[in-house]
DNA sequence: TAAGTTTGGTATATCGTTGCACCACGCCCG
DNA sequence: CGGGCGTGGTGCAACGATATACCAAACTTA
């Protein structure tokens, strides 16, 4: 079989015998045109398999309905479900959001964002790596791109930026475990410096101090069930007094939950595990997970609403939007 | 702060005193440019902050480096690791993978696929939805489409293709149960009657009719952990005399593993589970897993491979390529 | 020294589409 | 019957880059 070009706007207007604008026009329903040369036009281009090249429309329009999310590990559900929100509400407006995994690696996340702006996208959805070079934001603004930073806000705050209160995330989680009883208590996961990681060790360190229990002990881990079991595996052997730990994400949580049935303890009965993100395995484990939840899916919703309204108001001042986490206690806490 | 224009190639050349020509030679290296003059281009387009616009660029050149991989469920960790194991190939070869994830919808797909060609990329790598309705195989031919289809052949075979043995995986695993003196078997996991679910349930249906042990017993559920767990829940209730199970991946696996343990069942001593996919959790987990690995990663970056063959020469025939499994015996069969 | 060759650079057409100005025609109305 | 208007459509420039042909000057070479 020999390999067919692209069928283009020409060929459509040929076959309908009339001139390229009116094709245009009649596929796009602009202009005016009658209703029988509209159908002829609409019938050519249907045995074409015509579908207009929006690349070269966009760039004669100055549109363009493409949306980059740059995320880093999309295998986490908490990324996902996101994930899912911001596609479902974009694709609504009839946009195509393309995922770019930087997977935490600084030089990925540059690769893609450079590709991102030479291929010229609508708009930018950013969850900024651990270690971004402060060039590219300053790129990124040189060009225009309507852009949101995720989570993680980059150094030059000139975005938009949708967020979660950490600080009071975790204080609240801590809190919890306090009033429970507990003692001695670790926070677990995450690593390096970020600015949310910080936040919610901050949070943290302010309950225990609250309930005057000392300075906080940080047992950093990998993002993921696995490392999660293997760090709480560590923590039990090294810190056995610990009765509660507060965990950087669900994820996490869910392996510390599961360290702990190895170990021959019961989460909740023994020790305590709260979780961060409100993913939906959290409620459905055993035990469930009690966990700050975020709501993911309505989370990623509302930032594809402020990447839109950036998108459509070009000019207004940035804003900075925080969600609060809600407690829900289930099993895991006790 | 106003809104910046998108620098263009003509301001880059009117800095630095040079033709549009000669700015865009300096900067892909092309034709012959002095180096004193280069060094001027260089800069101008540095301080600019200029990034080629590459939709203009490939569509005068009649290239593209974009390919779209439209999948179904990124969070599942085989399909990450394969999206992971795509992306390092592509990108090490200068191409941008974008990620669109289906969720096994298929209006969510034809979207996909119709935005992605609207979008004009220039190689598609497709997991085809269960249900895909035939115009679209022919409408991505007529459009020349460089195409490689995954795990799912589409009706029309068409396409280049990387698959998995998928029948003669369930019959090793099979194979290895019976002979480990198994005698009541399930198959556990997979929805719908797409062609890889049939072709692993006759795998398993033919070692089983080998070592006389009758008809499947199949036992249906969603992909996913918890699905795994609560469908192995319902099985050993419903059926207790199972003392083996095939799963349709190791997240089903995983989750059969879970439900074991809760019913106070230690898998592989007193039932045996074989997973499918060899995702990283599995040689992690506890009980490790015994599974039909297919290397994710390694099997991701064969499948850009074919891509980047058809791409570079389109003329040649389609080709299919299967690659086996391998059984990798852990601690969750005995 | 005339003719060829290399070096460094420019002018112009072109990719596939849309925006805009404009045109031909028929109709209505004073 | 001339002017205004609505209808249906066309032609051309433009978006931002690259491909191609071409050119002027400097340098070889016979």
């Amino acid at each position: 079989m020999s390999v067919s070009k692209r069928p283009k706007l020409e060929t459509v207007a040929q076959r309908a015998g009339v001139s390229l604008t009116t094709a245009s026009q009649a596929l796009r329903g602009a202009g005016r045109i009658s209703e029988r040369t509209r159908e002829r036009v609409l019938k050519a281009a249907g045995e074409l398999h015509y579908v207009p090249d929006s690349r070269a429309a966009d760039m004669r329009s100055g549109q363009n309905r493409e949306i980059g999310f740059v995320i880093n590990r999309i295998s986490n559900p908490f990324n996902a479900e996101v994930i899912s929100g911001v596609s479902d509400l974009l694709e609504a407006e009839g946009y195509l959001v393309s995922i770019l995994d930087a997977r935490d690696d600084p030089r990925r996340q540059q690769r893609h964002l450079e590709s991102f702006i030479r291929n010229g996208r609508g708009g930018l959805l950013w969850v900024p790596a651990d270690e971004t070079p402060s060039e590219l934001p300053g790129l990124l603004r040189a060009h225009g791109t309507p852009t949101v930073t995720f989570l993680r806000r980059s150094t030059a705050d000139a975005f938009d930026h949708v967020g979660i209160r950490n600080a009071e995330a975790t204080q609240i989680a801590t809190d919890h475990l306090a009033q429970l009883g507990h003692r001695h208590l670790a926070y677990l996961g995450g690593t390096g410096a970020n600015q949310v990681r910080r936040d919610r060790i901050n949070g943290h360190a302010a309950a225990l101090e609250q309930h005057g229990l000392g300075q906080p002990l940080i047992w950093p881990c990998e993002d993921g069930r696995m490392a999660g079991r293997d760090a709480m595996t560590q923590l039990l052997d090294a810190r056995p007094e610990t009765t509660a730990v507060v965990c950087n994400g669900d994820m996490v949580a869910l392996g510390a939950c599961l360290a702990l049935a190895q170990a021959g303890l019961v989460p909740g009965r023994d020790v305590s595990v709260v979780g961060f993100d409100g993913i939906r395995e959290a409620a459905m484990a055993a035990p469930a997970l009690t966990t700050m939840e975020v709501s993911p899916y309505e989370l990623g919703q509302g930032l594809a609403r402020v990447l839109l309204e950036r998108i459509r108001s070009p000019g207004r001042p940035t804003a900075v939007t925080e969600v609060s986490a809600k407690l829900v206690i289930r099993d895991s806490t006790g």
